[in-house]
DNA sequence: CGAACCCTTGACTTGAATCAACATAGGTGG
DNA sequence: CCACCTATGTTGATTCAAGTCAAGGGTTCG
């Protein structure tokens, strides 16, 4: 099976037509929020790259429990990372634009640009790298380093801004951090407490970090 | 700095020389049990490949506590799954060989052989693909689930032998699983009160699957 | 032979999970 | 625009899985 075209999650016919054409090589699509870009164990047709919005990927075991690999946010690429076939599933946490290309032609575009796959390797290393320190994250951190650790990459990967404006639930992040959404809640009113961040309004997914040394520290 | 000759956890210069030789591509070394192989930020000069005995690459946080990432057994290679320069520590766990390679030779080696720098993208995405497995199981699996799995995976690794032979100790396993030792020792009885494993004589190390399946299943 | 590990087991503690209640936001349709 | 509803987030009370502390036996190795 190459493509599930009767579900709502795969790129739309048209788009399909246009990458298997031999002009167009990539190929834009809007994906709702909550919506299946795609899912576990499915073939790795297509890579990605985000150009509004976020996005999270994910395995579950049998029964549901969880476990967030990655968010992914406007300028990551991800899809390929795994090999012929996803490892596992991706969903738009918001509203999300992305640039679908397929999968044998960005091979084959790195492959003579740099005269190898040296870039997909770098992509690949640095995706190994992200896995690591979040290893050691989730094997030896207490849940407010983890916390912690996650507000500062997030701060760091949006640049750094004044506000920072999280586009994923508190669930969303205790799976990531191997936590539970009350423990994440707690943890982020712990350091609010400590002066360390600050809410804005009345949302709580707009945070400011007011000392990010401190944070940065734990 | 390339190489610091002056600790004992570096190849001897004799290998050092042959290395830097036009003939001589790789040159085997012996590590002692308990010995650094190459630290954390240090220059991945080398790559490395075990011929006898085994290997944990680990982390640190600044308060020591630890988080073994991987273990490597014979025919493993490692090392090059970082970048350009090491992103965490390895260590023989007992008594080791390994066959070392300068990363640089090794690289031109697989790019040429195979048109492409694939046979090591190869390699460093099964890395990343252990990794993802691992995240898994260190943010949402129980100390039991941890502790199976971990049986299972060293089972399939050395070949569903009869007896399994396991290099490393209880505090190995317990960085590797992100559990304490004692959590480790614990679970190890409680499987062997449920007749799924079996020890093999007085040295615990040597354990004996005794209903594969039902392990797995956990 | 002694010393340093290694492993197991028991008793107790604790950090995070679970269970529960409540507040608020945001989306939908009348 | 409002009323409703669901999703989201916080906080408190309680439980529990794993950690910590402690003791004792066994093995290995210098």
């Amino acid at each position: 099976m190459l493509v599930n075209i009767n579900t709502h999650r795969r790129p739309v016919d048209g788009h399909l037509a246009a990458l298997a054409g031999e002009r167009v090589l990539c190929s834009e699509h809007r994906y709702r929020r909550g919506t299946e870009i795609f899912g576990e164990d499915e073939d790795a047709e297509y890579v990605y790259q985000i150009t509004a919005g976020a996005v999270r990927t994910h395995k579950l075991l049998a029964d549901g429990r969880r476990q967030i690999n990655a968010f992914h946010l406007p300028g990551d690429m991800f899809g390929f990372e795994n090999g012929s076939s996803h490892r596992f599933t991706a969903e738009a946490i918001i509203e999300t634009s992305v640039r679908i290309m397929r999968r044998g032609s960005i091979i084959e575009a790195t492959e003579s640009r740099t005269g190898g796959t040296r870039s997909l390797l770098r992509l690949v290393t640095q995706n190994l790298q992200h896995a690591e320190d979040h290893m050691l994250l989730l094997g030896r951190k207490t849940a407010l380093e983890r916390v912690a650790t996650f507000l500062v990459e997030m701060d760091a990967r949006l640049g750094q801004p004044q506000l920072m404006a999280l586009p994923m639930s508190r669930r969303d992040i205790a799976d990531y951090l191997g936590l539970t959404l009350e423990t994440v809640s707690r943890a982020l009113s712990t350091l609010r407490d400590q002066n360390l961040l600050r809410f804005e309004g009345t949302t709580q997914r707009r945070i400011e970090l007011l000392r990010r040394k401190e944070l940065a520290q734990l």
